[in-house]
RNA sequence: CGGGGUGUGGCUCAGCUUGGUAGAGCGUCUGGUUCGGGACCAGAAGGCCGGAGGUUCGAAUCCUCUCACUCCGACCA
C-alpha cells in the first residue's frame, strides 16, 4: 500500500487523556482513537496488529487441539440467574431489555454459556476430552477504565473452556492450554513470567497467570531468581521471620496502659513511642459477608484481603467503617487492639512471634503496651494475613523474593466441577452413569495483549513492532519524491518484495525526508530501506527500527535481506 | 462509590483572578521556494468557549445545576 493513500492519522502531539506508554503511541501512531471512557475503535494499522495478534493465538489453540466457535455478546438472564451471578456481577454488567421487556446482557466472561451448550449437546465419554474457544468481545462496565486498552469496557478476549472426565484429564487439557499460550507470547515478543494465582472464590484446584512484567502492571507478583518461584500477591506466601525469636526481650513483661492522645496511625506511634512499626500490631476491623471480624498484622505490614477472604470463606470484604469500628471496640478509629475483643480475631503468622508489643486499648487516647498474643488474648487462628514484599525469603527455597508489577495478559484456571455441578452438565461413563463434567478455563485479553508488547517495545520515537505482529513488515522510503530516478527505484523494492509475500508499504507522500522518518519510527515498522543520495549509483540504506545502524545495500542485496529478515522472523 | 483536576477549532494549550463579543503553536487547504530526522514565505478555511439556567446593559470569564473526560483511592468473575 501506498501511505499517500493510507488512513494513518499520526499525531505530533500527545494527547492529554494518555499516561502510560503504550496508550500515547496507539494515540500518536494512530492505531485507535477513543469513543467513550474504555471505548475505542481501532483503526487500519492497529487493526492489522490486532488481527495478527488474533490469528497467533488462534493457530495456538488450533494446535493444541482446541475447537473454535463464537457466541453471541448478547446473552439472555436466565443463564446468570441459573449460576447465581446475575446477582453477583453487580454494576459491571452492562444491561439491557428486549422489547418485550425480558432482561438481557451484555457478556462479560463466557462460562455458563459454554457450560450450558456443553450440556445440552455431549453425553458420553466418547466425546470427552473437548476443548473449545472463541475470541469474541466482551463487556464490563469497569469503575474505572484506565490506560487505553489496557483496562477497557469492551475488549476482545480469547475465552477457552475445556470439558474433562476427571481431574487427571483436566490436567492434560490444562498442560496443553499452558504449553499454548507459552507458544502465543513467544511469538508476540512478550517478555512474561508465569506465576501461581489466587483461585478465591472461584475454587477450582490451581491457577496461573501470564504476566508481562512493567511498572504500569496493576497486579503485583513476587518471584525468586534462585529457584523459579512466581506468585501473584495475592497468592505468594510469607514466611514468618524468626530474626526476633531470641531478641533481649524476650521475657514477657507486665501490660501497661499509655496515654496516647492523638496518636493513631502507625507514623504518629513511632514518633510517641520512639521505635519501629515493627514493635507495634495493627488490628483491623472488617465486615465479611456482614459479620465483624478483626484481623491483626504488625504494624509494619500490609494485610492481604485475599488471603483473609479465603481463610474466613467469604464472598465479601470490606473495611469496616468508622461507625461500626467505634460501636465495636468502644473507641474512635486507630485505637482498637485485640484485649478484650469479642469478635472473631485471626492473626497473622508474625504476630505469634511478636513479644512485648503495642497494641490499641480499644479505649480513645490509650494504647497497651507489652501485650503478647496467648497471654492477654487469644486468636481463633494463627495464618499467614500479610503481604509479601521484597526481600522476604522465598517461601520454595528461601532466598530473598523479588517484587514486580506486571499486565496481566492471561490467565488459566482449573474450575473443577464448580460450573458442572451448577448448571448440571454431566455425562454417562462406560457404565452409564452420570458424573460431572471437569472443567477448565483459559483467557488471554487480546487488546491487552498488544497494548503489552508496545509497553515493552518502544523508545522516544516510537513504537518497535516485532517482526510477529508489525502492521507490516518493510517500508520503503524515497527520499525525495520528485526524484524519479528514486521513485523509480523505491517502486521496483516496493512491487518485488510485495510479490514475495513481504507486507511493504512505500512511502509516497510528497513530504520532507525527516517527516516520513518520524512517521516510519513512530508506528514501528521494523524494516526501512531508504531510497536516496545515492540511488544513482545503485545504492540504498537498509535499516532496523529496533537497531538504528545504516548499512548500505544495491538494491537487489537489499531485497534479499529484507526477505530474509522477514522470512526468518517468521519461521518461514 | 469517596476525593481532586479539566472541558476553548482536528491536536497541545493561552485567555477566566479584575465581565466588554476569541487567540497562539501544530495540523488541514491554496500558491511558491525547498528536500537526509517533524522546513520557509504568502494566503485561507475551521470554534454558538461541554450543556442548561441565572446575575448583568453585556458572560469563555461570576453564580447554580448538570454532563463528559481524567487522576488518586476503594473495588475488580
Amino acid at each position: 500500500m501506498r501511505v499517500s493513500q493510507m488512513f494513518i492519522p499520526t499525531l505530533r502531539e500527545v494527547p492529554a487523556e494518555a499516561e502510560i506508554a503504550s496508550h500515547k503511541l496507539m494515540l500518536r501512531a494512530g492505531l485507535m482513537r477513543k469513543l467513550a471512557s474504555g471505548i475505542y475503535s481501532f483503526l487500519p494499522l492497529g487493526y492489522r496488529t490486532f488481527r495478527k495478534v488474533e490469528q497467533i493465538i488462534r493457530e495456538e489453540m488450533d494446535r493444541a487441539g482446541a475447537q473454535e466457535l463464537i457466541m453471541s455478546a448478547l446473552l439472555p438472564a436466565e443463564v446468570y440467574q441459573a449460576s447465581g451471578r446475575w446477582d453477583v456481577f453487580g454494576p459491571e454488567m452492562f444491561r439491557l431489555k428486549d422489547r418485550h421487556n425480558r432482561d438481557f446482557c451484555l457478556g462479560p466472561t463466557h462460562e455458563e454459556i459454554f457450560t450450558e451448550t456443553v450440556r445440552n449437546e455431549t453425553r458420553s465419554y466418547r466425546s470427552l476430552p473437548m476443548t473449545l474457544y472463541q475470541i469474541q468481545t466482551k463487556y464490563r462496565d469497569e469503575r474505572r477504565p484506565r490506560f487505553g486498552v489496557m483496562r477497557s469496557r469492551e475488549f476482545v478476549m480469547k475465552d477457552a473452556y475445556s470439558f474433562d472426565r476427571d481431574e487427571a484429564g483436566l490436567d492434560i487439557s490444562y498442560k496443553k492450554m499452558y504449553e499454548a499460550y507459552c507458544r502465543s507470547f513467544d511469538r508476540c515478543g512478550l517478555d512474561y513470567i508465569v506465576v501461581d494465582a489466587d483461585t478465591g472464590a472461584m475454587g477450582g484446584s490451581g491457577s496461573q497467570e501470564f504476566m508481562v512484567k512493567s511498572e504500569i502492571g496493576e497486579a503485583v507478583i513476587a518471584f525468586c531468581e534462585a529457584c523459579g518461584y512466581a506468585a501473584n500477591d495475592e497468592k505468594a506466601q510469607c514466611v514468618p521471620d524468626h530474626s526476633h525469636k531470641d531478641d533481649c526481650c524476650s521475657a514477657e513483661m507486665p501490660v501497661e496502659k499509655v496515654a496516647t492522645p492523638d496518636v493513631r496511625t502507625i507514623e504518629e506511634l513511632m514518633n510517641f513511642f520512639k521505635c519501629s512499626s515493627k514493635e507495634f500490631a495493627k488490628t483491623l476491623i472488617y465486615k465479611a459477608d456482614g459479620k465483624i471480624v478483626a484481623a491483626m498484622v504488625r504494624g509494619d505490614r500490609e494485610l492481604n484481603e485475599t488471603k483473609l477472604q479465603n481463610h474466613l470463606g467469604c464472598i465479601e470484604l470490606e473495611m469496616a467503617d468508622a461507625e461500626t469500628v467505634s460501636s465495636i471496640t468502644g473507641a474512635a478509629v486507630g485505637f482498637a487492639g485485640p484485649v478484650g475483643l469479642k469478635v472473631e480475631l485471626v492473626a497473622d503468622l508474625e504476630v505469634a512471634e511478636m513479644k512485648n508489643f503495642v497494641v490499641g486499648a480499644n479505649e480513645t487516647g490509650y494504647h497497651l503496651k507489652n501485650v503478647n498474643i496467648n497471654r492477654d488474648f487469644k486468636a481463633s487462628a494463627v495464618i499467614d494475613l500479610r503481604n509479601i514484599v521484597e526481600g522476604d525469603p522465598c517461601p520454595k527455597c528461601g532466598a530473598p523474593v523479588k517484587v514486580a508489577h506486571g499486565i496481566e495478559v492471561g490467565h488459566i484456571f482449573k474450575l473443577g466441577t464448580k460450573y458442572s455441578d451448577a448448571l448440571n452438565c454431566v455425562y454417562l461413563d462406560e457404565n452409564g452413569k452420570e458424573n460431572p463434567m471437569v472443567m477448565g478455563c483459559y483467557g488471554i485479553g487480546v487488546n491487552r495483549t498488544m497494548a503489552a508488547v508496545i509497553e515493552q517495545n518502544n523508545d522516544d520515537n516510537g513504537i518497535i513492532w516485532p517482526m510477529s505482529v508489525a502492521p507490516y513488515h518493510v517500508t520503503v522510503v524515497p527520499v525525495n519524491t520528485t526524484d524519479s530516478l528514486q521513485m523509480e527505484i523505491a517502486e521496483k523494492i516496493y512491487s518485488e518484495l510485495q510479490a514475495s509475500g513481504v507486507e511493504v508499504i512505500l512511502d509516497d507522500r510528497n513530504e520532507r525526508p525527516g517527516v516520513k522518518f518520524k512517521d516510519m519510527d513512530l508506528i514501528g515498522i521494523p524494516v526501512r530501506i531508504t531510497v536516496g543520495k545515492k540511488a544513482g549509483e545503485g545504492i540504498v540504506e537498509y535499516k532496523l527500527r529496533k537497531a538504528g545502524e545504516v548499512k548500505e545495500f544495491t538494491v537487489e542485496e537489499a531485497i534479499a535481506q529484507a526477505k530474509k529478515e522477514v522470512y526468518s522472523a517468521l519461521g518461514k
